[in-house]
RNA sequence: GUGGGUGUAGCUCAGGUGGUUAGAGUGCCGGGUUGUGGCCCCGGAGGUCGAGGGUUCGAAUCCCUUCACUCACCCCA
């Protein structure tokens, strides 16, 4: 019979690995911690309406990348292909404003975008999700910034570039647009169909796009920045200053318009040299606008989320060992040892001493050769001579010494040398 | 969605122009050490050659179809 196999773009997470997912999650929650920020756990799956009324109806996401499916109650639902419109949803849902309208949440968990798979880009994925609601000083922005470049020096990934930009606000934004809009006009046919399609639903997005002829056209276009309003032209500019407070290296980017409808103000993206076209390693901005647009009051929000995946294949530690290995393998000879082995071999556990035994009755040697397979420190040995001696060999397999201690307060003795070492 | 690459042992891969019992390394099991891991030596188990069809006396090898995986592109984490 056919094994049956995990979904296409769908990952295990073998235990080999997994450690080190522990590890990054570890140094996530401290560094959040550090900024305040408390965790909410929120469902992967949402009404399909959330998306397409915070991501944007004519983005990438919502167009062909989303994990949709009609259930049984007739009702159409998504698996979430971000965090940002969950975390919001949950805000307004349970009127957190209402109690303290400054919240600093974060969420890990998959994410999910139904895309060709390739290195770096799977179908489910996994984010560390950072977001900040009811503060718009720009301050807040470096803050979050600061904070994610913060995690990322912790776990040492080093290559790294800052862009940032501003996508301008309500006020602004609409000069732009039409003023690109504008620029455009008499050269739609050397743009290629997509862009085509994206000049009356969202012409910034022309921006995003990496046809030769697009980036040709689009190199001369008018640019945002230059028709930012003074607000957000102060925004911005205080935002650098308070990043070069923390000397934290950046580059302005106009041409980064990101591929979420909601962002405002400012935006930014870390990326990698290591990883071809799927660079991006984090990437957020600030979505005043968002909150209101999901129904509730006029609250600014901004956030990031971080790729773990892509964090941990350009990660340095990534060819370390993460496995946990005993502490001490129990070799056990005969039936009596055996049962004495199972007993002494739990109560270490229930004491915090992670013990492992043998329970196959093999031989001495093939199972010394096991307790070197699990890395164990020690080994004890427990044969028919040492119970009738009413003793047993404690033997250190990295020194390759071994001693002899009784049996009576047998589990005192092992843990009182397995805590010396 | 579009284009390329690859499918042979648990894993990494060899197998000129078709030829009989399909190999290596590694891992696994056992032995060399009547009760002591790693290094070394010896032995053993393990394969519908991705699947289906075709050509042929004969196919892992040639042809067709299909599936899977993978890489790249668009876009993004």
């Amino acid at each position: 019979m056919e094994i049956i196999t995990a979904v296409r773009g769908f990952k295990d997470i073998l235990p080999v690995e997994a450690g080190k997912w522990q590890y990054i999650e570890k140094i996530a929650r401290e560094v959040l911690a550090n900024f305040g920020f408390r965790e909410i756990r929120i469902p992967i799956l949402e009404k399909t309406e959330l998306f397409k009324r915070s991501i944007g109806e004519s983005t990438d996401i919502v167009e062909k990348e989303m994990y949709t499916f009609l259930d049984r109650g007739n009702e159409y639902l998504t698996l979430r292909p971000e965090a940002t419109a969950s975390v919001v949803r949950a805000y307004l849902e349970h009127t957190m404003y209402a109690q303290d309208p400054v919240a600093r949440l974060f969420t890990i968990g998959p994410m999910f975008r139904r895309e060709r798979p390739q290195r770096g880009r799977y179908r489910q994925f996994h984010q560390i999700n950072a977001e900040l609601l009811g503060l718009d000083d720009p301050r807040t922005d470096a803050e979050v910034i600061l904070m994610l470049m913060q995690f990322l020096m912790r776990i040492e990934i080093t290559d790294l570039r800052l862009m940032i930009n501003s996508l301008g606000c309500r006020e602004c934004r609409p000069a732009f647009r039409k003023a690109l809009s504008g620029f455009l006009v008499g050269k739609e046919e050397q743009l290629c169909k997509d862009c085509q399609r994206r000049l009356a639903m969202n012409p910034l997005r022309v921006f995003d796009c990496k046809t030769a002829n697009c980036i040709e056209v689009i190199d001369h276009a008018p640019q945002i920045l230059d028709f930012l309003c003074p607000g957000c032209m102060d925004h911005f500019t205080k935002v650098k200053e308070a990043l070069a407070m923390f000397a934290i290296a950046f580059e302005v980017n106009p041409k980064m318009v990101r591929g979420l409808d909601y962002y405002a103000k400012t935006t930014f993206e870390v990326v990698t040299e290591h990883l071809g076209a799927q660079n991006a390693v984090a990437g957020g901005g600030r979505y005043d606008g968002l909150v209101k647009d999901l129904g509730g009051p006029d609250i600014p929000g901004i956030g990031f989320a971080v790729g773990v995946e892509r964090l941990i294949s350009i990660s340095p530690f990534m060819g370390e060992n993460f496995l946990i290995s005993p502490q001490l393998f129990i070799a056990a000879l005969g039936d009596k040892a055996q049962m004495l082995a199972f007993s002494v071999c739990n109560r270490l556990r229930i004491q915090g001493i992670q013990t492992e035994m043998d329970y196959s009755g093999k031989s001495l040697k093939s199972q010394m050769k096991r307790a070197d397979k699990l890395s164990s420190r020690y080994a004890l040995i427990l044969g028919e001579r040492e119970i009738a001696e009413n003793k047993a060999e404690l033997r250190d397999m990295q020194q390759g010494t071994q001693e002899t201690i009784g049996l009576d307060d047998l589990e005192n003795a092992i843990i009182k040398i397995l805590k010396g070492s």
